[in-house]
DNA sequence: CAGTAGATGCTCT
DNA sequence: GAGCATCTACTGT
């Protein structure tokens, strides 16, 4: 297993490193406690020129200036009031690509997921944290979080997992973004 | 099962 | 003051 160093996100194709990222393993560990997931859904934010991102038209504001950072930060920002959605940046500084992560299949620290998710019995094998709020909630990352590099507290890593096939689809719940809501930037693990 | 209402708070106009 | 890169609980079959 090999954390993937920050230069990993510095690609220029956020497309390219969407479809990359499934498969490959977040990781967080607050106050010692350890969890981490499979990433199986994933959606590419790619920057001035898409009008499902809030950087479009180079917007910069005190939420969206953390996607101009460097390739490796985190972008965290709350969503209908309630949902801290997580995204990772993407390409060099200044140009303010992102990824959200949609879903994880739950490895490590699964009695600390359950937690965090109030699911307090079973496990229902496979679909336990889709949607990315639920993400965010199962892994216990929030706003706070928001513009951290992605080499300490919260890592994504690589083992030898190579995704068999990978469904593409238009996004979710970009409606607002009229010619561009249906472009092909939404990966799945199937 | 499916369908819908309501929660909730920050950001930008 | 409107509108979100959403989720849950509750209704009714």
């Amino acid at each position: 297993m090999t954390k993937l160093p920050l230069s990993w996100f510095e690609g220029t194709n956020v497309v390219e490193i969407a479809r990359l990222l499934i498969g490959k393993i977040i990781r967080t560990d607050f106050d010692g406690k350890l969890t981490s997931g499979r990433i199986s859904e994933t959606e590419a934010y790619a920057g001035v020129s898409d009008k499902a991102s809030h950087a479009f038209g180079g917007r910069r504001t005190a939420r969206t200036e953390t996607m101009y950072a460097n390739g490796g930060t985190a972008y965290v920002y709350l969503c209908y009031g309630i949902h801290h959605l997580f995204n990772i940046v993407t390409n060099v500084k200044d140009v303010p690509h992102a990824v959200l992560i949609r879903g994880i299949l739950p490895l490590e620290g699964e009695e600390q997921i359950r937690q965090r998710l109030n699911k307090p019995n079973p496990i229902p094998s496979g679909k336990l944290a889709t949607g990315p709020g639920l993400v965010s909630k199962a892994l216990g990352i929030s706003t706070l979080h928001t513009g951290i590099l992605l080499e300490n507290t919260i890592t994504i890593w690589e083992d030898g997992f190579h995704p068999e096939r990978i469904e593409i689809t238009p996004r979710i719940g970009i409606d607002y973004a009229k010619e561009d809501k249906d472009l092909p930037y939404r990966f799945l693990l199937v």
